[in-house]
DNA sequence: GTAAAACCTTGATCTGGATCAAGGTACAAA
DNA sequence: TTTGTACCTTGATCCAGATCAAGGTTTTAC
């Protein structure tokens, strides 16, 4: 990270603006410092789908790198957002030079195959009620182990409430959330209402509390609500 | 590669059996040497989807190695198939006392992610059509580029005929041609039934004449057939 | 604090493609 | 050749979720 510093460039953007587009040559690679991004695909309908939500510390933008093509998405910042980019060459040189880094790199990728192996299952072969489960899930997963190293509760740190009740924060819009679960916004809607009438959620404005984790959990592997 | 056949083990599976199963532990690295694989997921109703389908030269099995967790798909034989393992201690050894290694290994899981975010569009943007006609031009690159470091057309090399005609074999049955572009056999029937009725192509078994790749081609990208 | 803009919900309708069911084809083994 | 087995096609029906439309709520910006 010290190495990466010194032949480092940090660039701003506000909500909304692009960071690179499908298409593009790739230039180098990416970290988020602060802010939160999206990588996604458009159709030439205009519908999105989104693969990758990242905020601090997550890096992308590599694939072009390592593969000299172009980038097979586009990235835009989904709320002001600094972000760093070590320029192509100067990082294959580091990368060349430091064994430790390449390795870290290999398990890097490897974990996002993981993750769209994961994301094509979803697609594939389970419902919408099952994503919705499965995304709420892994956020109280992600939220939780977050509440560690941030301080108060920005809605971002998921609270234990009255028993074992648990809230967790939708950390993008409920649009942006049917985009990354492959839905709709009236689908989504339909869908937290009929999770809140069988008692496994309450959803307020952004926040939802998890009422029921085991049946969430039963919802996301198989069921039909 | 000299290095590589030095510490490998082979492995023979006769068609139909498992290689590896999701959740198994990642034991080692694979590198098809005959025969063809499939790496998929299974739904709890057994609905299966296919992730990639291998075969000479193509290695797989290796996201557990970097991430030291388990592999998130199966593999199965579809084929009579040898296999090379290399065992996963010896494998990082090499890639750790082989920069140039790791950067091809890169390249490759950067490729692979490639190939993810395009089989994510494909289910989630684009309709059955699009992606049937968009599966037949990939085979028809596929097997066009083979056909140079291959002697016979043993149905694997695609051949003009009369004029502009080119022909693709399928190199999997039709129901595991559904599986693999997320869709049921009796789907992939009838759109073969309308590709044919539009000219676009023409179906005998396992062979596929396309008659108009110019129309294939848009089909893929946007269209309604 | 208020207005405009963005976002969300709910209802009615429509449709791509799954599922169910019943023959038909083709290849492999004896 | 025959016959068994796996695979494929075609038709009828069904359904999850998309789309269209209209109103309601929340956020943002001045």
């Amino acid at each position: 990270m010290e190495k990466i510093k010194t032949i480092a460039l940090e660039l701003k953007f506000n909500r909304g603006k692009l960071i690179f587009q499908e298409g593009d040559k790739g230039d180098g690679f990416y970290i988020v410092n602060t802010g939160r991004i999206k990588v996604f695909k458009l159709s030439l309908e205009g519908k999105e789908q989104i693969l990758h939500i990242y905020g601090p510390g997550h890096t992308f933008g590599e694939v072009p790198v390592f593969e000299g093509k172009n980038f097979p998405a586009s990235a835009m910042a989904i709320e002001a957002s600094s972000i760093i980019v070590l320029p192509r060459d100067k990082f294959v040189n580091l990368i060349t030079t430091t064994p430790a880094l390449s390795m870290n790199m290999l398990a890097d990728l490897s974990k996002r195959l993981r993750d769209f192996t994961i994301q094509i299952e979803n697609l594939s072969l389970k419902e919408v009620p099952s994503r919705l489960a499965a995304y709420l899930l892994t956020l109280s997963q992600e939220q939780k182990s977050k509440s560690s190293d941030q301080g108060m509760n920005q809605g971002i740190s998921p609270t234990k409430d009255r028993g074992n009740e648990l809230k967790v924060t939708l950390p993008i819009s409920k649009a942006q959330l049917a985009n990354l679960i492959g839905t709709t916004p009236e689908t989504i809607s339909r869908i937290f209402k009929k999770m809140a009438d069988a008692d496994l959620i309450q959803v307020k404005t952004k926040d939802i509390f998890i009422k029921d984790i085991e049946g969430l959990s039963e919802l996301s592997e198989s069921g039909r609500i």
